[in-house]
DNA sequence: TTAAATTATTATGTATGACATATGCAAATG
DNA sequence: CATTTGCATATGTCATACATAATAATTTAA
């Protein structure tokens, strides 16, 4: 019996000339196979092409540029880039402008992600990095200050993501920073462990040093509990 | 020691009108704290009050209107709306422009996710989808054609993201789809195992069932090992 | 003849003015 | 009072002109 699925439907909305002409484009770039550093046709023979106005083309390319697909200069007319796949998601990063739903959803994602690496820090971890971790660790064992606090602990799961060495990912966590301060800071998410189960960062440390990848998991989502729950 | 930090730099590149019109208007956004469904001042307005030209002003208009932070209606106006994270990122998945790090790299994503997973499979299985996943099993174990295998691999993995219930990583796993493809077609990506130590979907269904969340890692790690040794 | 300087050409960037169109409001009409 | 009509308004589209920077072509000078 075949699923039926919805998500893939869009809203009906209002195309206007200029959504048709960048559907268009889009369309046109992916056929033609281009490659980095290919040249597109110009302004006005896409516009006689496409039969529509300069403006209509220019307003179409802009919204390509703010991709990161094409780059022009000028005279020399316009040519194919290579996009950066989450550069413009730190736009729509808002959390005044998400849902309560979405944002629990970027949360979970998060915990998910922080889990499912441990395999790579063990497999990446090197004495260095290991000794920065160590001294974030130390530093916020010194201080009992709320802002200071919450400074290392950003940094200590930032570090985590760095050990990965895995660009993508590290710069996909600084994207969802905003929302998991959003969380922490106006809805006062608090954690709701009795203070005997509650896995500090010096734990995971050690871990992270002497343990193994499931044993570091396990204290990672106790660590993390009290979100989980809530999620 | 401050650590040095250079990912947050980005290359020095022409700034053209537009683009620092859309920088001022995106700053202004957030500055005033504008709140779904609030309308904001009219094109000549924005032109009159930063001193350039109607036409700047829309070509930057036009691109927070692809981002989707405002809409527009003739006559009522712009209204900010509610930007979807992920509607825009496919845009940019086209395996042709990425370099091979980045898909590398995104590879590795997916297989952060799907081992950090674990828990919430378990949390959130019920015999409904359980049911369904083993229907996929079952087709595929009844053909050994290539294309139809590689479709219910696809399937099997697209479930499991279901099972979680989080909208938000199904999404971004269908985004990341083409890349996956690409790996598995094009650079002939096969497997390095010794037969014996292949981890069917079979086998990751029963473990679902029956299993535990860290068993279950386990086996989707070596169900995926072949990948991880590469990466 | 060759190198430097000048000029022309070209394609993108910006500005302006005009008109189309749909929407909401007000006035007019029965 | 309900319906229709007309008007004002803000966005959508187009045409045109000019600015600007990069390249090509041409001229000038040693």
């Amino acid at each position: 019996m075949k699923q039926l699925n919805l998500t893939t439907l869009t809203p009906i909305k209002y195309l206007t000339q200029v959504d048709k002409v960048e559907m268009s484009l889009e369309a046109y770039f992916r056929s033609e196979n281009f490659q980095i550093g290919d040249p597109i046709p110009k302004e006005m023979e896409l516009a006689e092409a496409m039969g529509v106005s300069r403006t209509a083309i220019r307003e179409a390319l802009s919204r390509f540029r703010l991709l990161g697909i094409i780059e022009s200069r000028k005279n020399r007319g316009m040519i194919i880039t290579r996009p950066d796949i989450l550069n413009n998601m730190h736009r729509v990063m808002d959390p005044q402008l998400l849902d309560g739903a979405t944002m629990k959803e970027i949360f979970e994602m998060r915990l998910v992600i922080e889990i499912g690496l441990a395999d790579i820090l063990f497999l990446r971890k090197t004495n260095a990095n290991l000794k920065k971790l160590e001294q974030i660790v130390e530093k916020e064992e010194k201080t009992d200050k709320k802002p200071e606090l919450v400074k290392y602990d950003i940094e200590f799961h930032s570090m985590l993501y760095e050990i990965s060495e895995n660009k993508t990912i590290q710069r996909f966590q600084k994207l969802l920073m905003p929302v998991f301060d959003y969380m922490n800071n106006e809805l006062h998410v608090k954690s709701q462990l009795p203070d005997t189960e509650y896995v500090s960062h010096r734990v995971l440390l050690n871990v992270l040093k002497n343990g193994t990848p499931e044993e570091f998991r396990s204290k990672m989502k106790r660590h993390l509990l009290n979100y989980f729950e809530k999620v």
